[in-house]
RNA sequence: GGCCCCAUGGUCAAGAGGUUAAGACACUGCCCUUUCAAGGCGGCGACACGGGUUCGAGUCCCGUUGGGGCUACCA
């Protein structure tokens, strides 16, 4: 019927339109993920648009905040307000005069009428029905106006409002890909306003209007929006303009089901990015949210998940978002890392904490590689790494009561004094050196490994846990470990930290 | 209140009428091991409830309960 309805070709196209009032959620990360992966999969287009039409909470200044959260989970676009696209623009405030014509064509066609009732009549309207116990719906009494009395209100300086005219007694089918069939009575619904007095749409209404102007041909949206479905279909259809398919994914919800608390800023990608979560762990996590590849396997790839993903094995049901399962997988992408490309990553973290130059040598950079190497299959991300090496950067040793504890125990002393002793006698420091030395002591003192190693470890890390001891006393270093050792085995009391994190002892893992 | 969605262990989830109801996270036992991890092998633990339909129901239907959404001149 109308030109701009017809699919300009046969691509998908989906699209994702947030408001610019803040971070990107992320359910509306998950939304857009599946989105991206359903065109991307099928060679379509992905749109980005911004629904920035509440003028009070909207500010431009998100729209660059949002970019960047979606480009660092590594998802593009093909049309947005940049780079812009043939369905422009793609902001609502800029497409008013779209929502208006659009609006006219459906007063036109007898399919919306003006409503010229006030904000307090319809406040009345809707006092009386609750205190009568009834469900409140608009009383439809601007829908058959006679000319004369609309000549009359509009010459009283009236502003209109257009609401859309529900037929009667209809059933509206959604056939949605995710969940089926889905039924809607129209008895249930009341005449809602479609555009305010002031030109701007609502939000049911500019919906429309942008996915038919803009050619979506599938929506893929939050479960929130299926209540919205029935009336954007009424509008499609008064409109004599083709549906697009819809689809509704289940709900991203925080523990216990609750929503994402936003207090401490779980619900926003961010938070995730500063603790140094991987953009492909995100990705990988998110995808597993609502849909299995099937089988057993959980750790895959971008190029699998695109591979694989199917929007017909995506489930309906609202599901948890857990941080601890994300750490996991968080830390099979870690390993999965090569050793430098992962210390490329950690070194941002270790400078900000001021463990190491945010330029560093190439004796530092070794030594980050270095260490970094032990700690690969230690971490579950990447944060993790300032509390897992600090004794290796800081000369200032503070020790955990139970590392005190170990090294106080009788007996223990002596053996500290002697390891000391043997190590201060080494030509060379190297990992093969110090393993020989550490042989040669076991002998010497007629010890098992964990009555010596264990010392030495309290005594050169203040903990009671590390990679392997020779790894660990060699990025230490000699000075370093030498004078460990000499304070450890003086007597005088050593430094107790407070409990920063130290991975190593179950019980003190800092709370994130 | 009305309309709608959802429902398999604490969590993510396989399952498309006939299975001893997968697998993963978490928890836990053992192995490996100088500690911590990682890894390997085990364990605990579920079809919300009640009615139907059927020879047979986690799977289909109805109801109940619980959770969520819409019912705005929010999106």
């Amino acid at each position: 019927m109308n030109p701009v309805s017809a699919q300009a070709d046969g691509r998908v196209r989906v699209r994702m339109a947030p408001s610019p009032t803040g971070p990107i959620h992320l359910g509306n990360v998950h939304t857009s993920l599946f989105n991206w992966l359903f065109a991307r999969q099928r060679q379509g287009v992905f749109v980005l648009r911004f629904e920035d039409t509440d003028a009070a909470r909207s500010d431009p200044k998100w729209e660059r905040v949002i970019y960047d959260e979606l480009r660092w989970l590594g998802l593009d676009w093909d049309e947005a307000p940049e780079p812009g696209g043939p369905y422009g623009p793609y902001r609502q405030t800029e497409r008013l005069h779209l929502y208006r014509d659009w609006a006219r064509r459906l007063v036109d066609a007898g399919a919306a009428y003006e409503c010229f009732c006030s904000v307090e009549e319809l406040e009345a309207e809707r006092a009386e029905a609750q205190s009568g116990g009834r469900s409140y719906q608009y009383s439809r009494k601007c829908r058959n106006l006679s000319p004369e009395r609309r000549a009359d209100l509009l010459a009283g300086g009236r502003q209109p409002s257009v609401r859309f005219a529900i037929p009667d007694g209809q059933t509206v089918v959604v056939d949605d890909i995710i969940r089926g069939r889905v039924e809607f009575p129209t008895s249930a619904m009341g005449d809602p306003i479609i555009m305010r007095p002031s030109g701007v749409p609502l939000y049911n209404f500019a919906v429309v209007v942008d996915d038919l102007t803009m050619k979506v041909t599938h929506v893929l949206r939050g479960e929130g929006h299926i209540s919205n479905t029935p009336l954007q279909v009424l509008i499609y259809q008064a409109l004599g303009e083709r549906l697009p398919l819809f689809g509704h994914l289940g709900h991203i919800t925080g523990g216990g089901g609750s929503k994402m608390s936003k207090r401490r800023g779980e619900g926003y990608i961010g938070f995730y990015r500063e603790m140094g979560i991987l953009p492909d762990a995100m990705f990988n996590y998110l995808a597993l949210l609502g849909w299995t590849p099937g089988g057993d396997r959980e750790i895959l790839t971008r190029r699998e998940i695109l591979a694989e993903f199917d929007i017909g094995r995506v489930t309906p049901a609202p599901s948890q978002f857990d941080l601890e399962k994300l750490l996991w997988v968080n830390g099979h992408h870690i390993r999965r890392l090569s050793v430098d490309e992962l210390a490329r990553r950690c070194a941002p973290f270790l400078a900000s904490a001021g463990l190491v130059p945010a330029e560093p040598t190439p004796a530092e950079l070794e030594k980050i590689v270095g260490v970094v190497a032990l700690e690969q299959i230690r971490i579950e991300y990447l944060q993790a790494i300032v509390d897992a090496t600090r004794f290796f950067f800081q000369e200032t040793l503070s020790y955990t009561p139970q590392a005190v504890k170990m090294i106080e125990e009788p007996g223990v002393r002596a053996v500290l004094a002697t390891a000391a002793e043997r190590l201060r006698g080494l030509d060379t420091w190297t990992v093969e050196s110090l393993e020989r030395a550490g042989a040669a002591l076991l002998e010497q003192l007629g010890q098992p490994p964990r009555a010596v190693y264990q010392p030495i470890r309290a005594s050169v890390t203040g903990r009671t846990a590390s990679p392997p001891l020779f790894d660990t006393l060699y990025w230490i270093g000699r000075d370093w470990s030498l004078e460990r050792l000499s304070a450890a085995c003086a007597g005088r009391p050593l430094p107790v930290g407070a409990p920063s994190g130290e991975k190593a002892d179950k019980g003190q893992e800092q709370q994130e």
